[in-house]
DNA sequence: GAAGATCCTTACGAAATCCTGATGCCAGCC
DNA sequence: GGCTGGCATCAGGATTTCGTAAGGATCTTC
């Protein structure tokens, strides 16, 4: 039932640490794969697609909860943070980001261990839904891994808010997304009732994805109740 | 999509903690039930069917590892251990003995909280792998998780109210459903005596859905009580 | 501080949905 | 037969919701 040798992917730039866990880790029981950076640990995990990621938050390039925020919009294999900081509002920060588990600096090698069984026994109770980093449908693909939209193989520039109001449709696609909801993740809670919105943005989201904007085939309008991103079935 | 007040379950014998624990959570976030001993924990488990599980590891009447096991044998909820030990063998054990996180005390209420909420992530993200919820009956399907609805695999599209009406209806498959009730849930309370609305919606969807409209076969009529959808048994 | 991109706001025609009243049907009863 | 009450049906107007374009406000970037 469990994985064979589960692929760790380890991001962290202290050298000391890495060779530390190393030893620990990379002993038949695990493959261990590392990167130093949070840019090279973004795509190692969008390439690799590890069974499992150890992640410092102290990184030289970005800050680790932003790493995990930008995971977590397309995977969540398991994240287990390892931090100098020990703060409780450090902790909670991570936790809530999509982070998994905290292991607080200097940690026992037998607790982490314990820790990332935990973890990859959730994951394999989970298994069912083993999602792709990628939607495709039609004419469009949306790579959330790298945050890219392309149209016939071409390249389509979104704002931010048009990205997050697609990448949302294409978390539920196929159901209906209701107005609240939708407006709730893209615009926050305190939007809830500013319908009209969407409708601006769901118009100029079918002029950069639909062929033929006026009779959209991807973008479907659910009168009353939302909108719902069609997927072939 | 997550559950609405989770229902916690705190396994633990001193009165101080579980004062502690009272306070940071019966406040309307999560509904708290106590149990003061293994033995009581253990039925708690049983008949109550909690969403989370709080354990202290040094109950009077037996070891918490023990217990934990014995939950694992039938249940897959998650555990949370809170104990004073602090040493790594204790935590290897618990978590290897079916625990999903260890919490050393004294530990502060907001780390716990927000690993209460890693927990029920996991609990929700598994649950929704299952397969979707979906009535069928004879040349009707209804896909509750999509909101949609196929007579003889052709998809069919409903208004608002006609998906409520018919919702509500599923949701009672085979059992008689009055006036009063489907007024009440489909058009609030306040349209209770409206019975007309009944009768005008109901002819839609049985337009929409029944092969032959003046002799429904599915949607019943139930003179002078109410409606109901046909199952067949 | 200017240019450009992005976001918010507004207004109005179009579409979908909902409500309402009129009418017909049928069974049971006087 | 005629009456009554509950139900089914139809259609059109009222109401709500949606799509769209355009302009001003705000934020980014250089």
């Amino acid at each position: 039932m469990a994985v064979p040798q589960p692929l760790v992917l380890l991001i962290e730039d202290e050298p000391q640490m890495r060779r530390f866990l190393r030893a620990a880790l990379d002993d038949g029981q695990y493959h261990l794969i590392e990167a130093p950076t949070a840019r090279e640990g973004l795509a190692q995990a969008a390439s690799r697609n590890p069974d499992i990621i150890l992640m410092d938050l102290g990184l030289p390039d970005g800050d680790g909860l932003d790493l995990t925020r930008r995971i977590r919009e397309w995977s969540n294999r398991p994240i287990i943070v390892l931090s100098a900081r020990g703060m409780e509002v450090d902790k909670v920060a991570a936790l809530d980001a999509g982070a998994d588990d905290y292991l607080t600096k200097p940690f026992g090698v037998g607790e982490l261990l314990a820790r990332m069984r935990v973890a990859l026994r959730h994951a394999t109770l989970a298994a069912s839904g083993k999602e792709e980093p990628e939607f495709l449908e039609g004419d469009l693909r949306v790579d959330l891994a790298r945050r890219q939209v392309f149209v016939r193989s071409q390249e389509v520039h979104l704002t931010p808010l048009e990205y997050r109001l697609l990448q949302t449709l294409v978390h539920h696609a196929g159901k209906v997304v209701t107005h609240r909801h939708l407006l709730k993740e893209v615009w926050g809670i305190n939007s809830i009732a500013q319908t009209h919105y969407l409708r601006v943005y769901m118009t100029q989201l079918r002029h950069k994805l639909e062929v033929d904007p006026t009779h959209p085939r991807l973008l479907l309008t659910e009168p009353g109740v939302g909108y719902r991103l069609k997927v072939s079935s």
